[in-house]
DNA sequence: CGGGATCCTGTAGGATACTG
DNA sequence: CAGTATCCTACAGGATCCCG
């Protein structure tokens, strides 16, 4: 029997959930340290506002760490911490399997388009 | 280096999120096969029309399967296709990630009010 | 029994302007 | 540079009623 799963995939699936929350991952594992507006260029689309809030979200988690020097201009670094490194895996399996899940539906589409759907 | 994540786990992500996605799919991991309204009332919460529009997405796109027996009363019966069972190690491997992640927070918690958090 | 058709709402996320 | 502070909108998801 299929070891059931206890259903908490939902707290994990909360932090990774969010239309940008996965980029930001991707460029801080990539990257390892990042300012701000490193950050904003890497990901275009994102405005400041979300960017700072997802930020904040994943801090308040434990998955990055905020760096402020003191000084002017401002300079803050992000990097994932130890503990947030511990999502790689989770992560390079959900793209191994989007990445496959891609071509999946594209043969998919094609056969149905062979079997003549409308 | 760490192994860069292509992005594609936007793909993946996009199968598995929605408030109760997993839980239909840990329902199928559980069950095999079940009826409408036995996964209804599986799934606390979750009205008709969002148990029907999660499974036709989830049917289209191969992950479950639905089985419509002719006659009345109707039956219609799901489960995971093989191709969806290739979610379940993703789906284990953010619950185990989840369960720890509860602890990890409630661990934050205590060190911050220790440590005098307003 | 297993839905379809409507209508409604909360909130994640976007646009824009301002600031220490 | 790295943010706040507002305001706004789209849409996922919910409530309800109807139907073969």
């Amino acid at each position: 029997m299929v070891n059931p799963i206890s259903c908490k995939a939902d707290t994990a699936l909360d932090v990774l959930v969010g239309k940008w929350t996965h980029k930001i991952l991707y460029q801080l594992i990539k990257n390892e340290t990042m300012r701000f507006n490193e950050l904003k260029r890497a990901i275009p689309g994102i405005t400041q506002k979300v960017l700072t809030a997802e930020l904040r979200e994943l801090e308040e988690q434990d998955i990055v760490i905020r760096k402020i020097y003191a000084q002017i201009p401002p300079k803050v670094e992000y990097s994932l911490t130890g503990y947030g490194a511990t999502l790689i895996p989770i992560l390079e399996a959900m793209d191994q399997w989007g990445k496959n899940h891609k071509k999946h539906l594209e043969e998919l589409a094609a056969d149905q388009e062979r079997s003549g759907e409308s």
